[in-house]
DNA sequence: CCAAAAGTGTTTTCCGTACACCCATGC
DNA sequence: GCATGGGTGTACGGAAAACACTTTTGG
């Protein structure tokens, strides 16, 4: 007779720092992996709904709330050593990291990575990442998520940076442009932002701060 | 102090049957919602993977083995009766209704529903349903998943049935052929099948029976 | 010979992509 | 005045959509 698995709860957290998308992750301080890095999460606590597990871990790592969290997969293999197994119910979160004030704990030490250099991972957490990218990268195609990893105001260009970063390819200025602003989902504010030397760009902003489907 | 939570798994079975999308659904011997109709599912058992107890279910209603079979999503506000709640994995899978033999059992009666005229059902299993058919939909257009809903050798009339079932729209026989033909996804046998009256048609099968992304 | 289903091409429309120059500001 | 970043239009190619008739069989 087998024990029951235990259940834990793990958000992928994303952001996009001067054009490198980064993800959140935690130096483990207990046994098992000690000192390794790792997504987020924690047990699931009985009578908690998952979202509230999600948003919890969330706001402990991060302080913010109102952004777009989504569940991802549930993994049930990605723990072999604990007793039972581990079932790891995960989301993702998309965050705009000039709202992020990082958890200041004396045990475990969180810190962003750019997806391009990951470290050593523990729990088969590569493979969450991977998944949680892919997943980025095809909403990003066809719904607003972008709206969370921005400040309420931005310019064109620091949406485009936003979008190259995340798909890993350069794109067009002006095919960028016509085709965000013909899915409607960004609208000018009329005010300018100068940004270093060169011509003020454009403030715009989402038309809607909810997730959208295209 | 709460309980943890029930861990069920639960598997939407579709198939198509002479142009109809259908659910398998299961006639609820028990309490709670006894005499109500509801998606087959079962506890985890513990040591059991995921997909395991997926593959356990639906062989146990259907005989089949060997199809398309995805996890869903996770749900934790399906069962709002049971003490601590239930964390139901939901997969969904795609059957050749002909190779299914229906479980015939005492206590419990499966049966085919179409996805147009569903019964009342139990535990909020509509959203279930709902997604897991909006799922389908999109993983027709990027996928070869059809090949599981239909018979190692088909016709190519038969395949836009089964399209036009799921994507609840009729679709030019011309432009149809086109585009899954240059998918390479199916070949022609070389053979003919006829069909009632008219002329015999072509038998074609999937070059590939595992799921490809296209 | 008529009903039933299979099979087949061309035209148009739309979307994605490629591509180069002028504008407004800071220094 | 020059370096820096912002802003704009057009032309091409490929994919999807619209559209009607001929072929082969059974009865």
């Amino acid at each position: 007779m087998s024990s029951p698995p235990t259940l834990s709860v793990v958000v992928v957290i994303f952001t996009v720092v001067d054009g490198d998308l980064q993800a959140l992750l935690i130096n483990r301080s207990g046994e098992p992996n000690q000192g390794v890095w790792a997504i987020p999460g924690g047990l699931l606590i009985p009578g908690e709904s998952l979202v509230d597990a999600a948003t919890r871990k969330l706001v402990d790592e991060t302080g913010v709330h109102d952004v777009f969290l989504e569940q991802l997969y549930t993994f049930d293999d990605l723990d072999d050593v604990t007793p039972g197994g581990t079932l790891a119910m995960t989301y993702f979160a998309l965050v705009d990291h000039e709202r992020v004030r990082l958890a200041e704990r004396a045990d475990w030490q969180p810190a962003w990575f750019s997806m391009q250099e990951l470290p050593k991972l523990a729990f088969n957490n590569e493979r969450v990442l991977a998944y949680a990218l892919e997943r980025l990268r095809n909403k990003l195609q066809y719904t607003n998520v972008a709206y969370s990893l921005l400040p309420g105001r931005f310019t064109l260009s620091q949406l485009q940076r936003v979008y190259e970063s995340i798909l890993g390819r350069e794109m067009d200025k002006r095919n960028f442009r016509k085709r965000v602003l013909s899915l409607e989902i960004i609208e000018s504010t009329g005010e300018h932002q100068a940004e270093g030397a060169g011509r003020p760009a454009l403030l715009y902003e989402f038309t809607s701060q909810e997730p959208i489907s295209l």
